[in-house]
DNA sequence: CCGCCTATATTTAGATT
DNA sequence: GAATCTAAATATAGGCG
C-alpha cells in the first residue's frame, strides 16, 4: 500500500528496512490487539527488530 | 474497514465473532509473514480461535 | 464453512517538515 | 531521524452462492 506497490522481498537498504519495520510493527500490533478484543481470544506476538530489539504483544481480551 | 465501521469491542454474536476471527486471522498472518520477509526478522504469532483452536505463525525470513 | 464481491475503512510508502 | 502528510495499496464487513 502507500505510494508504491512493494514486492514482498527483503529490503536491502538498511534505513528503509528499519523505517518499514517501525511502521509495520505499529500496524500489526494494533491488529493483534483489535483481534483479541473483537473475538475475545488469547493472542501472543513476538518480533525482533532488524537490530535485534524484541517487541512483545499480548492480546487484551476480557479476563473474567 | 468494510461496509461498516466496527467499534473495537467484543462481538457478542457468536457467529459474527467466528467469521470475523477467520477473516482477520488470515490478514494478520499475511502481515506477519510480509514483515518477516521485508525486514528480515524473526516473528512468532500464536492465537486461539473463539473455539480454542490454536494457530501458530512463524516468520519466513532469510535463514542464512 | 469457504470463496467471491465490492463499498468503504484502514494501512502505509514516500515525501515533507 | 522522528513526526506528519497524503496518495495509493490493502484489508475487511456484510452479503451472496
Amino acid at each position: 500500500m502507500g505510494r508504491v506497490k512493494l514486492s514482498i522481498k527483503r529490503l536491502e537498504n538498511t534505513s528503509r528496512r528499519q523505517i518499514t519495520y517501525s511502521k509495520r510493527r505499529t500496524g500489526i500490533v494494533k491488529k493483534a490487539k483489535e483481534l483479541s478484543i473483537l473475538c475475545d481470544i488469547d493472542i501472543l506476538l513476538i518480533m525482533f527488530s532488524p537490530t535485534g530489539k524484541p517487541t512483545l504483544c499480548l492480546g487484551e481480551h476480557r479476563h473474567d
